[in-house]
DNA sequence: GACCAGGATTGCT
DNA sequence: AGCAATCATGGT
């Protein structure tokens, strides 16, 4: 099927940047990626139009409601001019004029999400890279061409070793097992969290052991979607202020907190585009 | 060979 | 409550 939105999209600035992360299936000459459904099967999205005429072809969805994911997972709902208006003025105002219409795009699996956040936690990002690799080659499953992340049981049966052989640190190891081990035994809901306010959502997932609050911020942009959170902890964010504001030194936290106000309710594109602005 | 990376936990004041 | 040590490895 296809489908064209009424407002200005950068699709390729996203392929771009779904394309980091190497178990993302991108084809940027096709202008197309691939996306594993958890109903088992694979849909292909392709770009067809251009950013201001923005149109896609959206192939082998099996029924009406795996294309409303699609859908949700690209933000096809979300005007995007709006933001870059809300940013005019502002010390961001270039940022976000050079990313005007970048979409924030969510990962494709909610517990995919969290184990990536866990294993980025503290390392550098080609590191990082490598290891969500490992994982998903050694317990998930590739599927037409794509990684699918394996299901929270099969990590939850895993011992610290099997992971350590990863090259996890053996305390990352306890956090993947704990987490998936949580999910399993039902402490641990990501799906209800959809209805939950941001908040009240950060609040129970850091009562986890390894749930931090950038893990848990990260969850809800990349996870969730969510507009409006901004990783303070996060020193690719700290080192792409201090470039955009062309300092000798990163921004303290009670500096970057200053911004807060003036750059919500859309604090998270602010964090995509400085991210953008620094890879 | 330090020192830092898209942090979180633990133990000590 | 706030700080330092700890974790594992790769890049600079």
């Amino acid at each position: 099927m296809q489908i064209s939105l009424p407002f200005n999209y950068d699709f390729e600035r996203a392929l771009e940047r779904l394309a980091g992360d190497p178990v993302n299936a991108v084809d940027l000459q096709k202008r197309e990626v691939k996306i594993p459904m958890e109903e088992g099967n694979v849909i292909t999205l392709r770009g067809l139009g251009t950013t201001d005429s923005p149109s896609f072809l959206l192939e082998n969805a099996i029924d009406e409601s795996q294309v409303d994911k699609v859908k949700s997972f690209f933000h096809f709902d979300r005007r995007l001019d709006t933001v870059s208006d809300h940013f005019r003025d502002t010390n961001l105002e270039k940022l976000f004029v050079e990313h005007a219409g970048t979409p924030l795009i969510k990962e494709f699996s909610l517990y995919g999400t969290l184990m990536k956040s866990i294993i980025h936690q503290q390392l550098n990002l080609a590191f990082s890279h490598v290891l969500t690799m490992r994982f998903v080659e050694n317990s998930g499953e590739n599927q037409d061409g794509v990684w699918r992340y394996p299901e929270p049981e099969k990590i939850a049966a895993l011992k610290v070793e099997d992971l350590r052989q990863l090259q996890f640190s053996g305390r990352k190891a306890e956090y993947v097992i704990g987490l998936s081990r949580a999910i399993v035994d039902g402490n641990l809901d990501l799906n209800k969290f959809e209805k939950m306010e941001d908040e009240e959502i950060i609040h129970e997932m850091v009562a986890h052991r390894g749930i931090g609050p950038w893990t848990a911020q990260n969850f809800l942009m990349f996870g969730l979607g969510r507009p409006n959170l901004f990783p303070i902890a996060d020193i690719g964010l700290q080192n792409a202020l201090k470039n955009i504001w062309a300092m000798d030194r990163k921004p303290t936290k009670e500096e970057i907190m200053e911004q807060i106000p003036i750059w919500k309710p859309y604090l998270s594109y602010a964090a995509l585009y400085l991210w953008r602005s620094i890879e």
